[in-house]
DNA sequence: GAGTTTGAAACT
DNA sequence: CAGTTTCAAACTC
């Protein structure tokens, strides 16, 4: 799915605006197969315009969409068209999801009156170019937001609003003049929900007023909509959007949009705000709270912030994984109309959620019927994390697995923003990616989205987009690189590329201040420009000769672009996918993340930045053609072997296994981000055996789960894989986390822990295995013989067999000790490999490991302990180790591990 | 800051 | 697809 035909195969369709959109299937079809014709992430590319442009650029994302996109039906960002026929054309761009949902609006008879009431009350006109003001007036609404995107278009956007709009919708005779009126007791807010429920009794107005140059929207109040109480107030803003409609096609009864040529776009653009917000805020409302009637309250600034929020739809799509699976968790109304709005509004809502973290934008969701609808807060909790870095700049989330993923990975580990939340959307993302985890996205996504209740989404649909993308921009700008809207040629593409080049930057300033590309003869129009690989217009900072990378060369750009997208579709998808990101609680997994196509290099030994895994913070994997791989992040013969070792797992004992993964694994003198590194390689490899298959994730989901919530026999059952999984886990963990560990904090080594104390070399490597042998074997007594199984837990947490307690307690993050320590100075990364290491060693949740009766009073002997037993206790713990399971909880966990032993022993 | 090295990107 | 060239970043001095 994440192959790059599959994306291209919908380019050729974008290409074909008409094509897709009428036959959309019916939106009950299986979510499968809508993901899997949403997957392609080139649909974008074909897109006529820049955005589509970029949106093709984002296609990368695309390929990471998650499900949702075309479960949901429609995806708002960029091209896809997905609707809930689930087969649309990819080559939609925003503007034709816009159209789309207009469409389907229309054809539901629902007029929508979106009334803005602006502070300002300053209608805003939209004009072709980047219109300075407008991101100005953004600016200065600073939130961190991943408004790029929308900032991107709104300026394109606004270059081309001179455009007549057109809207192609069936039945959408009106389309001309929409009227948007935010009926706002509180605040602005857009009423759409009722439009998407295809309830007519809101009377929502939408009148296109195609002056030929503006669009204008107002938003009416529509108190009886229900609105949210809660909902605060918002400045409503009305906004006027000149724009010419464009005959476009006729919408299928799907609600297809089609893409009929720059006009529609153009349309698509202008409008965003006011439809895709309402959807967005619907679909938001609906995955609160499924239901499809949903007042939304949405304030709308400007077409910018209409802009913004289809940005921000873009974003979504990019997120397309967590989406789905919000959805997917939170009941979507069974009605297919809703249903597709929802789909289509849930992506935007995710950005706007993204929007909100980082900036604070209020984003008040209000459903009428759930007027205090917890808002998922799966896309809150992922906002906060792209943006929560110092810099006030938001980068969107890369959504998709491609490029955003990569950003994400870059920039989240780099930036140090990267939260569990988001990484855990992010692992969302890819286990929803597959179809065959829709469950256990749900359940992740559950997880996320369960957080803070208290925080009521507020959803101002334009309001947020527009200052999301102000205030992204502004941080950008002020803080970072001093970009502006300039810098963001397309919106999904400039949101993924934001993250990715964010990350750039912070990993090549360094503190530098803000770095950037220094062409000489590329003109930066290739994609050795950094700035033009990621999706961003070359600033000042820049030393570019002969840049063509600029606002005023967009044309060129884009079509630089589609070329480079053309002989290449994934040029620009991120290069770096984290296949399984889970965080829960205190509990984090170590992203897995990975370079997609691998390095190649020859003699840097992918030790120094020439590496992009390396530069990635990556381990190299199977698909590098490194030589000589020393990877700190992960070695590739560590990959391998790992994976071998899975292929083989079924069925073969896990000594064997063991045995042979011991040897192979090699890095005992990796640094702590090796460790980790291979940590969470060894723990991801069973999602992505291979860096470029993003299918792999599919199989995430189930090992990702956490074995407690499978039954005992569900745990026995497990696969070798799993094993195997674990046991490389294990390994990784013992050694290279260990020995690591010892590297990093050799200096103050543990109290309890003198293994860890133990230097870094592969000696004390040995060493540690051989104490961790010793430990283990006074644990579980069952695991000697000299596998290698023994030391994982044991190098890691000396403590002493006897009190196993203790070991637990000092493990726990609560008492400080080692997680203390790993806490205050190890890197985010770091962290999360030491989490999930901890619990593995001593901390064992389960207790499995840590506890076995008969095995404790044999501390003395290393050679002791029933093999079988041993095996089979460690294959049964290791399903519930904490590592797949986010939450470490020494208490719960150890009982339940107990349990578990009890269970296993009486299985057998 | 200049020069070298490196590996990705682009080209053939 | 493989080999070569070009390119700009990373690195070294």
């Amino acid at each position: 799915m994440d192959s790059p035909k599959l994306s291209e195969s919908p380019i050729p369709s974008s290409s074909a605006p008409a094509s897709t959109t009428t036959s959309s299937p019916p939106v009950q079809e299986s979510p499968f197969s809508n993901y899997i014709s949403s997957l392609s992430p080139i649909k974008h590319d074909k897109a006529p315009h820049v955005a589509q442009g970029f949106l093709g650029l984002n296609s990368p994302p695309l390929v990471f969409t998650s499900p949702r996109i075309s479960t949901l039906g429609r995806p708002p960002s960029s091209s896809v068209e997905v609707h809930q026929n689930g087969q649309v054309d990819k080559k939609r761009t925003h503007e034709s999801c816009i159209l789309e949902r207009s469409v389907t609006e229309l054809q539901e008879g629902l007029v929508i009156d979106i009334k803005n009431e602006d502070d300002n009350k300053e209608n805003v006109s939209v004009q072709p170019s980047s219109s300075s003001g407008f991101v100005d007036e953004y600016l200065a609404d600073l939130v961190e937001a991943d408004c790029a995107n929308s900032a991107y278009v709104v300026n394109s956007n606004l270059k081309q609003s001179n455009n007549v709009l057109q809207s192609s919708v069936n039945g959408f005779t009106d389309s001309k003049n929409i009227k948007v009126g935010n009926k706002n007791n509180v605040g602005k807010e857009v009423e759409a929900a009722q439009l998407l429920s295809g309830q007519s009794e809101e009377s929502i107005e939408r009148k296109l007023t195609s002056d030929g140059k503006s669009l204008k929207i107002e938003n009416e109040q529509g108190a009886a909509q229900g609105l949210s109480d809660e909902f605060q107030k918002f400045e409503s803003d009305t906004f006027d959007i000149s724009a010419k409609e464009k005959e476009c096609e006729n919408l299928g009864p799907q609600k297809v949009v089609e893409d009929h040529g720059d006009g529609c776009n153009d349309f698509l653009q202008q409008l965003p705000g006011s439809l895709q917000g309402v959807q967005s805020y619907e679909d938001f409302a609906e995955n609160v709270g499924g239901d499809v009637d949903v007042p939304i309250h949405s304030m709308t600034h400007d077409l910018e912030a209409s802009e913004l929020q289809r940005g921000m739809s873009r974003r979504c799509l990019q997120f397309g994984e967590a989406q789905p699976q919000a959805r997917a968790n939170c009941t979507v109304s069974t009605n297919p109309a809703a249903d597709t709005i929802i789909s289509s509004t849930s992506l935007a809502t995710t950005s706007e959620a993204e929007g909100f973290d980082s900036s604070h934008l209020d984003l008040s969701v209000t459903s009428r019927t759930r007027q205090s609808v917890n808002l998922p807060q799966l896309p809150i909790n992922m906002i906060p994390q792209c943006y929560g870095e110092k810099s006030s700049l938001t980068v969107p989330k890369p959504s998709g697995i491609g490029l955003h993923l990569n950003s994400i990975v870059n920039a989240i580990p780099i930036a140090q923003v990267g939260s569990a939340s988001m990484k855990l959307a992010q692992a969302i993302k890819s286990t929803c990616q597959s179809t065959e985890n829709m469950d256990s996205c749900s359940d992740a996504f559950e997880k996320v989205s369960a957080p803070p209740q208290d925080v009521t989404l507020e959803v101002k649909v334009n309001t947020v987009a527009d200052s999301a993308v102000s205030e992204s921009l502004s941080a950008m700008e002020s803080t970072e690189c001093d970009m502006t809207l300039n810098d963001f040629l397309l919106p999904i593409w400039t949101i993924n590329s934001l993250c990715f080049y964010r990350k750039k930057l912070s990993n090549s300033t360094d503190g530098e201040g803000c770095k950037r590309c220094n062409c000489k003869k590329t003109k930066c129009l290739k994609l050795y420009c950094d700035c033009f690989a990621a999706g961003v217009y070359c600033t000042e900072p820049c030393s570019c000769q002969g840049c063509f990378n600029r606002p005023e060369c967009a044309d060129t750009v884009l079509e630089t672009r589609k070329q480079i997208e053309s002989r290449n579709p994934l040029a620009f998808a991120p290069k770096i996918v984290q296949p399984f990101t889970e965080e829960d609680g205190n509990w984090k997994t170590p992203s897995s993340a990975r370079h997609k196509r691998g390095c190649n290099c020859k003699r840097s030994m992918c030790l120094k930045k020439y590496c992009e895994c390396y530069q990635a913070n990556v381990g190299c994997s199977i698909g590098c053609r490194c030589e000589g791989c020393k990877n700190v992040y992960g070695k590739k013969e560590d990959y391998c072997v790992t994976e071998e070792m899975f292929n083989r797992s079924g069925g073969e004992r896990l000594e064997s296994r063991v045995t042979a993964l011991t040897p192979l694994t090699p890095s005992f003198q990796s640094s702590v981000h090796g460790n980790k590194t291979s940590i969470s390689r060894l723990l991801s490899r069973r999602c992505l055996p291979s860096p470029e298959s993003d299918l792999t994730i599919l199989s995430y989901s189930k090992s990702p789960r956490s074995p407690r919530t499978s039954d005992s026999n569900d745990m026995c059952l497990e696969t070798s894989k799993e094993k195997l999984d674990i046991e490389s886990y294990c390994e990784g963990i013992s050694y290279n986390s260990v020995v690591a560990l010892a590297d990093e904090f050799h200096q103050t080594p543990l109290p309890n822990h003198p293994s860890i104390a133990m230097g870094s070399s592969s000696s004390k490597a040995r060493e540690l295995t051989n104490l961790s042998r010793f430990q283990l074997d006074h644990r579980s007594g069952s695991l000697t013989s000299g596998g290698s199984l023994h030391w994982h837990s044991p190098p890691i947490t000396p403590m002493s067999p006897l009190d196993e307690n203790k070991n637990l307690q000092g493990l726990d993050p609560a008492d400080g000790g080692l997680f203390d320590i790993l806490e205050d100075d190890m890197p985010e990364i770091l962290k999360d490999t030491s989490m999930a290491i901890m619990p593995v060693k001593a901390v064992s949740p389960n207790g499995k490991r840590v506890s076995p009766p008969h095995n404790l009073h044999q501390l003395g002997s290393s050679s002791s302990g029933p093999l079988r037993s041993g095996r089979k206790f460690i294959l049964k713990a290791v399903p519930s180790f904490p590592p797949l399971t986010p939450c470490i909880d020494s208490k719960s966990s150890s009982t339940q591990g107990r349990n578990d032993l009890q269970e296993n022993r009486s299985n057998e």
